[in-house]
DNA sequence: ATCGGAACTTATCGGCGATAAGGTGGGTCC
DNA sequence: GGACCCACCTTATCGCCGATAAGTTCCGAT
């Protein structure tokens, strides 16, 4: 039986939790594969598509598709998602890297296209909607990026980073040590993902009632920007 | 007179600039030098030694140093650092690549702690405070790295990404096309970076009250995490 | 029996990061 | 003034990489 495209991606993920995304070579995966390099230029066009492939197989495995997000609750499926995409991510040795590179695929849209059904009902206009997803998205890339980075030289390194004689003079930071330090990555990314989402709401309320009150108006969150007095 | 450090440093950011970061060899940036490319060696440990300098110039020419965060109107530095983050990144060819790989330098972390000691006033703990410092960090990271990776691949693509056609049968979605297609980067960025600020007015106004009712308590962003009952 | 194409091999290209070993020139010390 | 040193560079080379060209094998349809 000759090689298929799925089997290449197969192995090629494994691969990558074996090596990382460095020791990722088409002559390493050939092997693998028990088949010279040259031969997996007949199933993808160049490195690229297989890498894409392989992004697309990792968020495959842990988001189901076909869901229909609920406009009730919208906090947990946006909350929900998110995690799943982090650990789908996780779960694979430099997953975020890999699929950094990655455009978003035509296919994925239709569920896109449901969740901004769902938060509409909220009031939100489509494009408001819309950044919205795109948001909590950067914020998962980033903090996965960087989960995965410091895992890596954390593997690499003799010694931890920032050790307590650097943080001496710096109360506050000493304080906050285990987030300088991602003792807790899981809590710590939970955080920033509640911050978003109530930043959702507050965003969400806003323009509800803008939408209630008046017609529409060119772009709410233009120019000057964030204007607040601070303290809470 | 000798090559010098700091020359080596501005060369490669321009090299950058010309060829990205996949065109800027050892070979290349020393041609560009007048020299061989083992000269190189000589000033730096690795290549990874040379983009970490790459990295830490790149901001060091937006961020400027020793200022004095206001506690007062937090949202405001916070929205201008980010603004200024992203604008370093952007301003060199695959910025954010070339940054995601460094570790944070010890010597950032006195700037840190005059943040986090700005944030404190308004009652935060010192780990909340960091946390969402590194929050908004995370997603300008994400973001840009996606930004220059889309215009990356605007370039050498012949037609742009999610054509009309792709989105018949999408109504919310050819809305929001504008967003999908990114036509408009900075409102798009400005409106996450609102949605974070505006969560972190939330958080602390929730921390202020728990820290001024009961005494602390674990850790409120641990374990169910996002509960609410969504609808704005 | 023959032809065609899918699926692979061998050979090779140009480029990469990195190291080893050797050269060179200016400054220092006796 | 000669010996030495060392900062700084060169030449040569290693083992890897992604990718292409051209040739081979083998199976299935005609």
């Amino acid at each position: 039986m000759a090689l298929q495209r799925d089997e290449v991606v197969r192995t090629a993920l494994r691969v990558l939790n074996e090596e990382g995304i460095d020791g990722l070579s088409t002559r390493r995966l050939a092997r693998e594969l028990g088949v010279q390099s040259p031969a997996l230029y007949w199933h993808f066009k160049n490195k690229r598509e297989l890498l894409d492939l392989m992004a697309e197989a990792m968020l495959a495995e842990a988001l189901p598709p076909d869901r229909e997000p609920d406009p009730e609750h919208w906090p947990d499926w946006i909350a929900a998602d998110a995690r799943a995409k982090r650990s789908a991510l996780l779960a694979y040795r430099d997953g975020a890297r890999v699929h950094a590179g990655t455009l978003p695929t035509e296919d994925e849209l239709p569920a896109v296209e449901a969740q901004l059904s769902a938060l509409c009902r909220s009031g939100l206009r489509p494009r408001t909607a819309l950044r919205l997803l795109l948001t909590v998205d950067r914020y998962i890339m980033g903090w996965v990026t960087e989960e995965q980075a410091w895992r890596q030289d954390a593997a690499e390194r003799a010694r931890p980073p920032f050790p307590d004689e650097a943080l001496r003079g710096l109360p506050l930071l000493s304080e906050a040590v285990d987030v300088l330090r991602m003792t807790d990555h899981d809590a710590d990314f939970e955080y920033g993902l509640r911050v978003l989402i109530e930043g959702f709401r507050v965003e969400i309320a806003r323009e509800a009632a803008e939408g209630a009150g008046g017609a529409d108006g060119a772009d709410g969150a233009q120019g000057s920007g964030v204007t607040g007095d601070g303290l809470a």
